[in-house]
DNA sequence: ATTTTTTATACTGTATACAAAATGCTTGCG
DNA sequence: CGCAAGCATTTTGTATACAGTATAAAAAAT
């Protein structure tokens, strides 16, 4: 999905292969809009005005935003046009819940179906991060933690499980993503990792499942209280 | 004019576009479409001809070709148009795993939020779906037993899984409505759900997840004799 | 006879134009 | 001074037109 943004970049050199239709790059665009902030929870949408800022006509931009209405990021009001979707604090909660429960599952399946070269590869990405911790770096320990989940959830090669997964995973990035934690409970975040990488190795799914649990758990806890 | 909103709401809206948008009605109408075989697996679908069928244009019925491609009944490719998605076996193996351990979580959240009236409608729609049952009625049953699981996630009170359940859910209901099992196989579904509503009616949420689980996991292999 | 090239057709992708609805503002009246 | 009604403006909803691309069919060459 990434590959085909940074393709198009390169507008005429583009071979046929992974050419993309005009609404496909709005909606990455766009998806990357809501998540980083730049359009803000609860903000209406005007198409002539969003479609001039990103220089496309309103037609692929209006089957951009019925796209993503339909993941939840935006919503449709009729005869009333588009807006960010806001979330409620249970909603954020629920979606949580719901990741939760999905990791969980993710990691069962993991232990028995992963190869492992996946694993070793999700290893690598946790040295990387535990080093970026050591070295105080937010930003880069944060994109890696994100990619040990999705790693996770990847590894379980269920197909639906990570679409949802990564649905709601779209959609508390924005919140998660403002989370700044004290040093303490960082390095407990970081030591409830070492855990899970641990159990996964060890291909324990009961104490891997556990393991994330608690770390979803306390991830949340953490973040609950920034907000 | 409110009373007016509400009566439409509360009714069918025969009154094809007063309130809705058209790419709306048409998202419903395909997606019926699509779940109930009118449009089949694998279908490529023309835009002008459909359009035309449904009396609409192009452009409502793009956007909502593209709402449902975001849902994932559809499949959208560069240049080539619209497809029926077609699912394969371990598509829809990996679906229902998804699907059961979304129910385990909803019923463990029900027996600790749900209402007792909320419990004693889904006792009500159980009732009814045995004397169905008993009745030999089995659209009928199928259509209930639909709605019981359906009422079951409803009662965990918590939107983003009942939206993601929904989400596969829809896919896996073509599959499911053609599977035809025989009496003594439909007999052990109806005592399952016997034992899911007692243990929902205890709020004994260790035992209701487990009786969903086989209940389910016996659901697929009663399926997936019939593929 | 088979393969390749060319050409025609049909379909998708995008833009523009027009119609309907809603919002906001101004003006007139109480 | 406040409120309501009507008008103007803005915005969405839908249709249509045009351009680009893929597919299929037909003709030519090997």
């Amino acid at each position: 999905m990434a590959s085909e943004v940074i393709e198009q970049a390169g507008r005429r050199a583009v071979t046929a292969i992974s050419r993309q239709s005009l609404h496909g790059e709005i909606v990455n665009r766009l998806r990357d809009m809501i998540i980083e902030g730049d359009l803000q929870p609860g903000q209406r949408i005007y198409e002539n005005q969003l479609g001039e800022e990103l220089g496309v006509s309103r037609t692929p931009l209006r089957e951009a935003l019925k796209f993503l209405a339909s993941e939840g990021l935006v919503e449709l009001v009729p005869s009333r046009g588009a807006m960010v979707k806001r979330f409620s604090a249970k909603d954020i909660e629920d979606m949580l819940i719901v990741i939760r429960s999905m990791e969980m599952l993710a990691a069962r399946l993991a232990c028995a179906k992963a190869s492992d070269e996946g694993i070793a590869r999700l290893r690598d990405l946790h040295d990387a991060m535990v080093r970026h911790y050591q070295a105080g770096e937010r930003l880069e320990y944060y994109k890696l933690n994100q990619q040990i989940h999705t790693g996770i959830v990847a590894l379980a090669d269920n197909a639906p499980l990570a679409e949802v997964h990564g649905l709601l995973q779209s959609r508390v990035k924005r919140i998660r993503f403002v989370g700044h934690e004290g040093p303490e409970r960082w390095a407990a975040a970081v030591a409830e990792h070492e855990r899970i990488m641990a159990a996964l190795e060890a291909r324990d799914a009961e104490t891997l499942a556990r393991e994330l649990d608690v770390h979803l758990a306390n991830g949340w806890e953490r973040v609950k209280s920034t907000i």
